[in-house]
RNA sequence: GCGCCAGUAGCUCAGCUGGAUAGAGCAACGGACUUCUAAUCCGUAGGCCGAGGGUUCGAAUCCUUCCUGGCGCGCCA
C-alpha cells in the first residue's frame, strides 16, 4: 500500500522534472510516508514538498501544488490536499483497504511476512548463561527478547540461527566441579567445611547425588582429576535442566555452541596468533595484552594472564571470528546490561582482524528488579538465594511471563513483581489480547451454529463495511507487515506487541459497538470476514512474540 | 573521575527516519450486561516531555552543559 503511493509520488516527480516545472533535479532517496496522528488529515502525509523548497528555491506549498495536480488523477487516491506549511495528505480510496482484507485471508499464517530481509544470515546468540546452575528470573528476560527478535527476523526475511553459548571453560566450571565433589564428600560421611566461594545452593548438593548414583564414590581419584570429572558431569547436567527451562518457555535453540570446544581445536590459539601477527598483541607483566586503545577501547585488554590461564575475552575473540567464518553476515549479541562496558573491546578486536565493528550488534536488556508484594530481594547465585526462571513460570504461566517481558522497550528497567504478576491476571495485558482472539473464535462457533459461512475471498459484498470502524480496522491489519519490519530492523520486538494492544482495542470497541452476526446476511457475513482478518493478524501476531492464541478463555 | 542506559499524566510506560492538537494502561470519578464471552466497552479528569542553551520552516526526538536514578569501569565470568 505504502510502497504503491510512493512509487505513484515518485513517478509524479519524475514527471515534473521532465516537463520543466521543477528544475533541481533533487531525487530523494526514499520518501517519508506517515500515517498522520489526526486522521482528518489522510492516511498518508509525506513532506516531501517541504524537504525540496530548499534546493528548489520555491515555496513548499508551491511545490506541492505542482505534485498534487498530478496525483489526483491516481486512482489509488481518493483525495489528495495540501496542508498547514506544505504537507501533502492523502485519503486512499476504500477499495484499497478492501483487498487488504482480501490479502490477509489468502495469506493466513504468512500474512506479514516480509522480504526486507533478503535472506540475510544472521546469528542471534541469548541466555547463553553459564552452566553452573539454573537459570533464574535474570535469564528470562533476555531469552523472551531473543527468541522474539529472531522470530520477528525470520518474519521479515532473514535467515536466522538461534544460538546458546556454552561457558564450559573457566574457572566458574572448575569452582562447580570443586563445589559437588565437596557435597559428594559430605554424602559419603564427611565432615566438610564448604567454601565461601563455592556454590553454596542445594541444587549441587542434587547433582552431587546423582554423580554418586550414575558414577560412584570416586575413591582413590586423583584429586584433580575428580575435580575435572565432577565439572563434567554438573554441566552435561546443568544443561539439561536449562534445556528443559527453556523449553517449557517455548524457547529452542538451533546450536548449542561449546566454549571448551574452540580451545579442543586450538582456535583461541590460531586467533591470537593472528592478532599477534597484525601486531595487536604485546606482552607486558607476563601477561598478553591486546592493543584496543588503538580502536577506541579506554583501555588495553588482556588476553593470557601472567599465570598462564586464558582470559574469557581470548576465547570470545576466537568466537566470534568463527561466527563471521561460519558465514553469517551480521551477528547479534543479547546480553545483559551490566556487561555493557564489554562492547568497546569486542568491537576494537573485529577491527582490528578486519570486520566492520557493525556488524556486530550487542542487545542490552536491562535489569529485571524482582520483587514480591512490592519487597525487591537481591539474588546471587553464590549465596543461594534466588528464584529460579522454572518457578517464576510455574506461578505466573507462560504467556504472561513471556508477554510481561517483552512489554517494554529492552533497555529500560523492568519492576516484575510476582504476586502482582499473578494477582493482575485478570487485567494482565496479555489477557486483553488472547480475549480479542477467543471472541472472534466464539463468534465463528456461533457462525457456524447459525449457518452463516465465511465468504471467500473475492465473495464480500464490500457495501457492508463502510463504517468507519471498519475502514479503521482493515488499515490497522494493513500496517502489520511495517511493524515486523521496524521491530525487525531496529531489533525491537516491543512494537509488535504494542501493535496487539492496539489491533485487540480496536476489536473490543467496535465488538461492543457493532454486532457481527446480524438480520442481513450479506452484512453478517462481510463481518465474519473481516473479523476473522483481524483473528489472523492477532494470532500470527501472539506466535511471533511466543504466546498463545486461545480459542477459548 | 570516566563510560553506558534511563528521566514523558498520581503510578507503569508508548511515541516509527525530526512533523501538524504529545498517547495508552493502571489508579480516580460517572455510565453500559433479556443482545455473538462484561477477562469487554463508553465518557470525565489528569502534562514546564528532568533543567538551561543551541541546530531549523518545525524538537519529546538531533547537538551541548548541568541535575537525578540504575549499571559498569579486574590478569572475574
Amino acid at each position: 500500500m505504502k510502497t504503491q503511493l510512493r512509487q505513484a509520488i515518485m513517478a509524479a516527480l519524475k514527471d515534473c522534472y521532465a516537463d520543466g516545472q521543477l528544475t533541481s533535479g533533487e531525487i530523494p532517496e526514499d520518501i517519508l510516508l506517515e500515517i498522520p496522528k489526526n486522521p482528518d488529515h489522510g492516511d498518508f502525509a509525506t513532506n516531501l514538498a517541504m524537504t525540496l523548497a530548499k534546493p528548489e528555491r520555491k515555496a513548499p506549498r508551491q511545490i506541492a501544488e505542482l505534485l498534487v495536480a498530478r496525483l489526483q488523477e491516481n486512482p489509488l487516491c481518493d483525495k489528495v490536499e495540501i496542508a498547514g506549511p506544505g504537507f501533502i495528505n492523502f485519503r486512499l480510496s476504500a477499495s484499497c483497504w478492501y483487498e487488504v482484507l482480501d490479502r490477509v485471508m489468502t495469506g493466513g499464517k504468512d500474512y506479514g511476512r516480509s522480504t526486507v530481509g533478503k535472506g540475510t544470515r544472521i546469528q542471534v546468540e541469548f541466555v547463553s548463561a553459564n552452566p553452573t546452575g539454573p537459570l533464574h528470573i535474570g535469564h528470562g528476560r533476555g531469552a523472551v527478547v531473543g527468541d522474539a527478535l529472531a522470530a520477528v527476523l525470520q518474519a521479515a526475511g532473514y535467515d536466522v540461527q538461534r544460538e546458546y553459548y556454552v561457558n564450559d571453560a573457566g574457572n566458574q566450571v572448575t569452582t562447580l566441579g570443586r563445589s559437588i565433589l565437596l557435597r559428594l564428600r559430605e554424602l559419603q560421611g564427611e565432615q566438610i567445611d564448604f567454601p565461601e566461594d563455592g556454590y553454596q545452593a542445594a541444587y549441587v548438593t542434587d547433582v552431587a547425588r546423582k554423580l554418586r548414583q550414575e558414577v560412584g564414590e570416586l575413591e582413590g581419584v586423583d584429586e584433580a582429576e575428580a575435580i575435572e570429572l565432577c565439572a563434567r558431569f554438573g554441566v552435561a547436567e546443568i544443561l539439561t535442566w536449562i534445556e528443559a527451562d527453556l523449553a517449557e518457555f517455548g524457547i529452542r535453540f538451533d546450536n548449542w555452541y561449546s566454549e571448551k570446544s574452540l580451545y579442543d581445536r586450538q582456535m583461541v590459539d590460531q586467533e591470537l596468533t593472528k592478532l599477534k601477527a597484525k601486531g595487536l598483541s604485546f606482552e607486558q607483566d607476563d601477561a598478553l595484552w591486546l592493543r584496543t586503545t588503538e580502536f577506541g577501547d579506554d583501555k588495553d585488554r588482556v588476553l593470557i594472564k601472567s599465570d598462564g590461564s586464558y582470559t574469557y575475552f581470548a576465547s570470545d575473540v576466537a568466537y566470534h571470528m568463527e561466527k563471521f567464518d561460519r558465514g553469517f553476515d551480521r551477528v547479534i549479541d543479547v546480553w545483559g546490561a551490566d556487561h555493557h562496558g564489554y562492547i568497546p573491546r569486542m568491537k576494537a578486536m573485529l577491527a582490528g582482524l578486519g570486520h566492520p565493528p557493525e556488524d556486530l550488534e550487542v542487545l542490552l536488556i536491562q535489569m529485571v528488579n524482582l520483587l514480591r508484594d512490592g519487597v525487591p530481594f537481591t539474588m546471587g547465585k553464590r549465596s543461594g538465594n534466588f528464584i529460579t526462571l522454572r518457578e517464576v513460570i510455574d506461578e505466573v504461566g507462560r504467556d504472561a511471563c513471556r508477554f510481561f517481558f517483552l512489554i517494554r522497550r529492552c533497555d529500560s528497567q523492568l519492576d516484575f513483581d510476582l504476586e502482582l504478576a499473578k494477582q493482575q491476571s485478570s487485567d494482565n495485558p496479555v489477557y486483553y489480547v488472547q480475549y480479542a482472539h477467543a471472541r472472534v473464535c466464539s463468534i465463528n462457533r456461533n457462525a457456524e451454529e447459525a449457518g452463516v459461512s465465511l465468504p471467500l475471498p473475492g465473495e464480500v459484498d464490500y457495501q457492508c463495511l463502510a463504517l468507519p470502524e471498519e475502514l479503521a480496522l482493515a488499515k490497522l491489519l494493513a500496517r502489520f507487515q511495517e511493524v515486523i519490519e521496524g521491530a525487525a530492523l531496529h531489533y525491537e520486538p516491543h512494537r509488535v506487541v504494542f501493535y496487539l494492544q492496539d489491533l485487540a482495542a480496536q476489536f473490543h470497541s467496535y465488538y461492543n459497538r457493532q454486532r457481527v452476526l446480524v438480520d442481513d446476511l450479506n452484512t453478517s457475513r462481510a463481518r465474519l470476514y473481516l473479523v476473522n482478518a483481524v483473528r489472523i493478524v492477532l494470532e500470527n501476531a501472539l506466535t511471533l512474540l511466543g504466546v498463545s492464541a486461545p480459542e477459548q478463555m
